[in-house]
DNA sequence: CTGTTAGCGCTTTCAT
DNA sequence: ATGAAAGCGCTAACAG
């Protein structure tokens, strides 16, 4: 079944055939349409009217054309898998929309290069602003967006020198506040399991974090084993399984990148008889949704993914509309002791 | 802190700019830029250094306007979570990017209304295509996309008479191999957890083929229990805990709306002291990544999430370039028989 | 309150 | 192989 001529497209309904049919300047019904004072109301309810029935869609380049600005946010992530991006461009876009800007959504799958291109292609389009995940880009990107001067949005990460303004969490200081938690618990042979180092830099923070957190709390150091560079549940399984596979004594409490990491985690772990708390500890990262089903709770800690996504949304908004929203803003990340850890009170080892 | 005034945006350089430093017209950088003939060589090197060390970006606006259509492809989903669209997404995306276009993401969150809106502002941008999940849509919709002969994708669902062409699954189908699967491993009391009915099409869709299944196979009815509007991981396990909850016999065999919730709906079953299949038998759809790391493997459907947006965005590209793609392409959707249900002996009940 | 003029930045068409 | 003129559809600025 191939696809049979379409008819010829119709020529699209232009400002002028309105203005024509209703008898007006082009003038008149770009007034009219926009809602902008100079028109009769009268004149105006009768424009609005023929525009619909004529099915007349104004033309968006014409527009940003002239007006040297549109009403695109372009919005850049590394992914889209896993609810974590999702849940917090939920609430950004939701506040974006509803202020009338429509979102051009980018993937970059954690490469700088990707995102480089993207910017400079966006730029093209002469965006209302730009939403970047993280704080690191590369120099061009910063100088690009510095220069254009387009309203510029960083979040999830956080920094006092952002590009523009900046809205995140401290992922090292979320990391160094969960090791300490779950070092103040006696677990003394920690180990992460997470992707290849160098990719994710948040994930890599949080590491340092709770390296930092180990070694002041307890002087030991913390393992760590790379999995498939896609963080999804069979990553957490498999990095489990070449965990429990490595020599030497096997670790008391494992950390993830990710809960659902630690939920493939623990399945790997039950495969081996292993269960958590009781034969060894187990603590995620985010506090997805998937963790309020579990029968043991999980040792995680919150990423504030809505408020993030609705303070960056209302932040940008307040910098388009050339009000000066709070430069850089580090939300709070707060722990949820669950049931995965516990006190040790064995600590031979 | 609060942001310090921005330098004054540097003015965009324009092609004029490039070709006032080049020496030559501006259809010559034009020209050269876009790799068309009628450059020499020497020339056309010498002016992509001084396009590059001048940061200069065309800007998309004054080309789309001239071209009447732009490099953009709008995407309508209805949400972002769960991973189901972002995994079609990801296929689809990748091969649109690879052939030069960028995408604009749109979440309708099941909003027909919404997605009118949108298609109606996308086609002011004059986009190069536009992809829409299902095969219902207002009227207006599809009167728009016809008349504008921009290239339409709908995918996810199927039908005969697409607005432009189609690639998906047939879910009433689906829903019957599926329930057809179970049925003959002798359930009889089956019953189905999802969402409010009139609001996810496709899932409802799945629900008529399981009824018509079992209505076939053995005369019996199934029964429907709707929960939250959001279809997560604790919506499976409290329409689970609202089923165990009603009177009567209680289901021998439970369908989920998707894998999330046939999880959420185990954890459910776990804490109510029943488990799969011992004591009741669990269904899911779509053979989502978390599958691969349960214990006991979950009977369901695997959905061809990347298959489908490969074909789709191939498609899409093929209908772009003028080439008559297949009109309306329908993907085989197997059953994965696991073992969260197996062959019933016991017939009382 | 309404209309006219000019031009946003680029590319198509037509000369040379 | 290169350039000049014209115009895509819209709106800011000015005139009436």
């Amino acid at each position: 079944m191939t696809s049979s001529p379409r008819p010829a497209p119709a020529p699209r309904v232009r400002i002028e055939d309105v203005a024509a049919a209703a008898g007006v300047s082009a003038m008149t019904v770009s007034r009219a349409l926009r809602g902008v004072d100079g028109v009769g109301p009268a004149r105006r309810a009768e424009i609005e009217r023929i525009a619909a029935a004529m099915n007349y869609v104004p033309n968006g380049n014409a527009r940003s054309l002239v007006a040297s600005h549109s009403t695109l946010v372009g919005i850049s992530v590394p992914n889209l898998m896993n609810d974590v991006f999702p849940e917090i461009l939920l609430a950004m876009r939701r506040t974006l929309t509803a202020a009338g800007f429509d979102t051009v959504i980018d993937t970059t799958e954690y490469d700088a290069a990707r995102e480089e291109a993207w910017v400079r292609r966006l730029i093209g389009w002469s965006p209302a602003a730009v939403v970047l995940t993280g704080v690191h880009h590369t120099p061009r990107v910063r100088q690009w967006l510095r220069a254009s001067g387009v309203p510029t949005l960083e979040f999830w990460d956080w920094t006092a020198d952002p590009i523009d303004i900046c809205v995140g969490i401290d992922h090292e200081a979320a990391g160094r506040t969960l090791g300490a938690h779950v070092c103040a618990l006696g677990y003394r042979r920690p180990a992460f399991v997470g992707v290849a180092q160098g990719h994710d830099l948040r994930a890599d923070a949080r590491l340092r974090g709770l390296r930092d957190s180990f070694r002041l709390g307890a002087g030991v150091p913390v393992a760590a084993v790379e999995t498939a560079r896609d963080p999804s549940f069979s990553a957490g399984f498999q990095g489990t399984q070449a965990l429990l596979a490595q020599d030497g004594p096997r670790p008391d409490v494992v950390f993830y990148l990710s809960d659902h990491l630690a939920f493939g985690g623990m399945m790997a772990l039950q495969a081996a008889g292993l269960s958590a708390p009781e034969d060894i500890g187990v603590a995620g990262f985010n506090a997805l949704n998937i963790t309020t089903v579990l029968p043991t709770a999980l040792t995680t800690l919150r990423t504030p993914r809505h408020e993030m996504g609705l303070a960056g949304a209302r932040n940008i908004l307040a910098r388009i509309h050339g009000v000066a929203p709070p430069r850089a803003v580090c939300l709070p990340a707060p722990i949820v002791a669950g049931d995965t850890t516990r006190r040790q009170t064995d600590r031979s080892g």
